[in-house]
DNA sequence: CCGGATCCTTATAGATACTG
DNA sequence: CAGTATCTATAAGGATCCGG
């Protein structure tokens, strides 16, 4: 930390940590567990090796990260935070509540597929209606269990369910997101095969509809 | 917005917009109402003119703030948030919470007037007793009023009470920091003339003591 | 004075190539 | 695979100056 704001406030602290370009989102990545390091070269277009590889030593440096290699056959240098770091959870909520709602700038390009999936966990925050279920949705070759307890997303990780899932969901990411965002409606998207669906549907509707209410967008000025 | 992360991801556009360095701190100087250029340097040690120049007019283009001449005799030119600008609080709020529980660093430095009040705002967000009062707090020149009501604060600004309320204070800055802290007890300070205090001691003691539980550390690791 | 703009220097990020 | 090394482009830091 050679440039810092050097105050008293803990705002400005949390930017001498993580407010350097690249810092938040080497974060974001990790936000559902460990990644490589060439996979966060791939999930951040345009960062280059030497500002990934100087973000990396100094967040963990902070404590916001740990490195660690996991043990053959594997055998794999991999990047996650520490408890300290999976704290920033508000953080991002707050962030991405907050952009969405930009009155002037569009929100176009690319999302990686945990992005798609956190969006989940950040527009659906509070309970919605009551029901349980459990989810396990495959987007192109990542794969993602979440499971929801009375109205609430209490689970959303990489990786396939447990035992059988209520609802089985294979899409491509392009397509998922377009049913999360409204634009293409959930029974249109089933019947035209860009959702792939077994089990219970109507629990999946449920899903898709719980954030829609969150995301409107600011008046300008 | 030359360097931009274009990512469709809502986090990223978000620091596209106030990720840029002293683009936040600019921003929380707004937090408690306009403020001019002048007021916004000798808030920010170290940001130059060129700097706060850019941010301002960018922050401005995006929609973050707006700028406004006030008639004479003020006859002065103020910065203040838009409506979306005001709708980064819940990110203050993460931030400030996430920063002062680090493993690591060291909360050290200045920190302005408006921080410490707002800080106030940011760890004694739930309500913790159910008492009401009205406040009015000068610390140097900046004079703040503050209302409690039903054990929550609803409200903290610059400016004197409007009507005569429940307890005065007087003090330096750091006095008062201190007491908040918690590293100077209040009965202390009032007893050694630290706090200068008219009125109800006891719903003072309250209100100081209501953030307290919040500014805990996380374990390092 | 206030509200900046200008000039020069230094630090950090982007681009590309390369290595243990 | 997981980074370094080198070079260039940009942005921030520091000081000074200018117009209303």
């Amino acid at each position: 930390m050679t440039r810092t704001y050097g105050e008293g406030c803990p705002i400005a602290l949390s930017l001498d940590i993580v407010g350097e370009r690249w810092a938040l989102l080497v974060v974001r990545e990790l936000r559902l567990g460990p990644r490589r390091y060439r996979d966060l070269q791939a999930a951040l277009p345009g960062i280059t090796p030497a500002v990934l590889s100087k973000r990396l030593k100094e967040l963990e440096e902070y404590g916001v990260l740990r490195r660690r290699e996991l043990p053959p056959p594997a055998a794999a240098r991999v990047y996650e935070l520490t408890e300290w770091g999976a704290g920033l959870e508000p953080v991002f909520q707050a962030l991405a509540r907050w952009g969405v709602r930009s009155p002037v700038l569009p929100l176009t390009g690319e999302v990686s597929a945990d992005s798609v999936m956190l969006g989940l966990r950040t527009f659906f925050a509070e309970p919605v209606a009551d029901w349980s279920a459990t989810y396990e949705v495959t987007l192109g070759r990542e794969v993602y269990r979440l499971r929801v307890e009375a109205g609430r997303l209490t689970e959303l990780a990489r990786g396939p369910a447990a035992a059988a899932p209520d609802v089985l969901v294979r899409a491509t990411k392009a397509a998922w997101q377009a049913v999360l965002d409204g634009a293409d409606p959930l029974d249109d998207a089933v019947a035209a095969g860009r959702l792939s669906v077994t089990g219970d549907v109507d629990s999946l509707r449920r899903l898709v509809e719980a954030p829609r209410k969150i995301r409107t967008r600011a008046p300008a000025g």
